[in-house]
DNA sequence: ACCGAGTGAGACATTGATGTCTCACTCGGG
DNA sequence: CCCGAGTGAGACATCAATGTCTCACTCGGT
């Protein structure tokens, strides 16, 4: 018996596994079980053995990137202290799951209404609920809806990983990159 | 003969299925060539007439969507007056095209370094050319540059493309929401 | 040294999409 | 009216990925 009860349910075989999974189909969203397996440097029959199926694999990647998202959220203190310092901190904290977040919104998306996992709702009302937060403090604009900002954030977060990926973007301008557009847009303002 | 010179090497025919397959495969990105086919009003065998395999029929739209956005950018008239005001009309002529684009850029991520098709880098420098002179304009911060810029236009439009396709924000409100976050931000500015 | 759990490699069967082909049918021009 | 180009439906063969199974091997504990 070498499992070990590590976080949730996850022996460390498998969170290694899932990391290797991450970083593989993070670039090359098709790989296959057998790429998977091999970029995990085990053979293809125990990672069946760790997941029942492609499928399986997913929703464990998923249920990986929601528990990351969650910490990242907790890390960065989003309920404290002004709105846009807070975005600025989940930027940060979220930089290291961006490029597994930006695979699992573009899979999600292939869930055609099926059964989504109710994980992303509470993320979604997490950061929602921060730009709320900021309107209500003055601090943001109120006539861009925070379901709107929200969707913003991840299609910015996601933008930002592929740039780094191809090297349009160097990856130390990541956090600001995205913090910048997203709190202060492309125009120069006076203020500044 | 029912075949008639169009647009540019594109019968009549073609195009319309074109559009099917597009207003397919953008809202299920997996559908099947049969499924293309129905949602088309044609059979299966009649498609593979139009284009040789899912292959050509996405080569195909690939050069269908970056014909449609060179169109946009030339009714935006992109070169022409204060940079900021290009970017809004930009993104007013982009809106239509917006689900086909964000369909074919998470579809090019697949395409990893074969052979990308010109198009999108003369695209991306048209864009690109925006932002930079919005920048020699002063109209524009300088210290993000034109191709991260590139990047979050790209990005906002796919993600307010979704949004709008999900319910999350008005279709009415397309425009407004982006080009005001890609320009402005969400922070509250003095100066409005 | 023995033993057994876990593993990697490979051999299958299965499944789903794809590509090709045939064959009636239709519809429009001659 | 007839003819033929183009079509839809379906019958295949093909191919790739998947899932399952077996078997020999290794390595850690005893």
């Amino acid at each position: 018996m070498s499992h070990s009860v590590y976080s949730c349910l996850m022996s460390v075989d498998r969170i290694q596994v899932l990391r290797a999974a991450a970083a593989l189909l993070t670039r090359k969203a098709t790989a296959t079980m057998d790429e998977v397996a091999r970029a995990a440097g085990i053979g293809r029959a125990t990672l069946h053995r760790h997941f029942a199926g492609r499928d399986a694999l997913v929703r464990a990647l998923e249920e990986l990137g929601l528990q990351e998202l969650e910490a990242a959220h907790d890390r960065a203190r989003t309920e404290e202290g002004p709105a846009d310092e807070a975005v600025r901190r989940l930027v940060a904290e979220v930089e290291p799951v961006a490029p597994l977040l930006s695979f699992l919104v573009t899979e999600n998306q292939l869930f055609e209404g099926d059964q989504q996992n109710e994980g992303w709702e509470r993320l979604d009302a997490r950061v929602s609920a921060l730009f709320r937060r900021g309107q209500e403090q003055g601090v943001f604009r109120i006539d861009l809806t925070p379901a709107w900002l929200t969707e913003a954030f991840y299609g910015l977060v996601g933008s930002g990983a592929w740039a780094v990926q191809d090297g349009r973007v160097a990856a130390k301008d990541f956090q600001y990159m995205i913090a910048e557009l997203l709190l202060g847009g492309a125009r120069r303002s006076v203020e500044k």
